[in-house]
DNA sequence: CGGCGGGTCATCCGATCGGTGGACCCAGGT
DNA sequence: ACCTGGGTCCACCGATCGGATGACCCGCCG
């Protein structure tokens, strides 16, 4: 059940550093890297990969292109997530509109990388606007605080908001104020995939 | 952060088999075995272990009169599991009673018991005696379809009800059932605590 | 001192969930 | 031939959630 992905970036320094963070986890599997658009297609198309881990700027076809390609064929489509540097990139619409599924800063850790990637294969459109913007806010904005770990531990567990306030000593309302900001930070919209964001991160068992 | 454990049962054959189970798992690390109860306090006293697993019956002092002063002691204690052939052992009770942190059955795999201890060690008392019923009801009734885990998977990464049916390509009715049992068989009420369990479990990521 | 982040609380409302009770079909085992 | 289990589908209903908004308090930092 590895995620077979392939990187696309014109900057061989950025596809070793992308390849080295996600080597290390063995979920996850490089089939094979492009420099270009073009080489993009042919190598989607040798290598029938899940996912495709795309930059936007390149040379020859660039990223929006490249993705407009793949997705105007049939048959099995792979998962597309955009690689930027900044969140404020306009192009990052264009790109999102062509059929991308999201898109990663560059700045991401490998803990983030890894879950986008894992999130994207499932189906998700991973990394809000708002979560990149955490992302790129950063210092420790992405981490959740004591607190809403405490909300979030207990949602997994099976709670109620109600029954979260009662054992935190804090009413309903509480809790779901700490909710709607964990949710934020984790780009996630219901408890259920929070529970399952925060698995794959580490911040629960 | 491995946990640290020893294992108390007066037959080898039995510490044998729950130690290779568990040092398949690079979070567990079996530290001891003790062969009856008054051995076990020792080993305790020795190895200062996160966890004990610990049998019921064994000769010179039985599992529950190990417990009892193992709680009666002072300063950090290790966490209890009891360790059961069948749920229907009437001196599980007197167990828990005595200061145990939930009760295993031998007949777990290796997931089950990896879980239980792991969530043990996090201070949560472990197999409820429906989780238990569940398991020694088995055959396989515990494990999920695969149509359950399609489900539980889609649920897991954010879907509403009707999103996963649209993705698996059934009605909305079709996922709802599909997880009213699985919730049933996962021992839970609603899909947050269901992905926590399934991770914990180790049926997704 | 003023701003900011974290924690707390509240209200309103539509959307969704979970529970219940059936129902049908098909494949595999008895 | 019968039955069981898995998968599919339906309707109805109260409970709960998630989203939007606004507010107060406290401690820390510049």
């Amino acid at each position: 059940m590895t995620v077979r992905l392939v990187v696309v970036d014109d900057h061989p320094v950025v596809r070793d550093g992308i390849k080295g963070m996600l080597q290390a986890d063995d979920r996850v599997e490089v089939v094979g890297e492009a420099g270009d658009g073009l080489e993009a297609l042919a190598l989607v198309d040798r290598t029938d990969p899940d996912l495709v881990l795309m930059d936007l700027r390149m040379p020859v076809l660039d990223g929006v292109g490249a993705i407009r390609r793949l997705r105007s064929r049939g048959g099995a489509r792979p998962r597309i997530l955009v690689l930027t540097t900044y969140d404020t990139d306009r192009d990052i619409h264009a790109a999102v509109d062509a059929g991308a599924d999201g898109y990663l800063l560059k700045a991401s850790t490998r803990a983030e990388l890894v879950a986008a990637v894992l999130q994207a294969v499932q189906g998700r459109t991973v990394l809000s606007p708002e979560a990149a913007q955490a992302l790129v806010t950063r210092g420790r904005v992405e981490q959740l605080t004591e607190r809403e770990v405490d909300v979030l531990r207990a949602i997994a567990a099976g709670g109620t908001n109600r029954q979260v306030g009662r054992q935190l000593l804090v009413s309903e309302a509480t809790v779901k104020t700490h909710l709607v900001r964990l949710y934020g930070k984790l780009g996630v919209r219901d408890r259920a995939a929070a529970v399952r964001v925060a698995y794959e991160r580490g911040l629960l068992g």
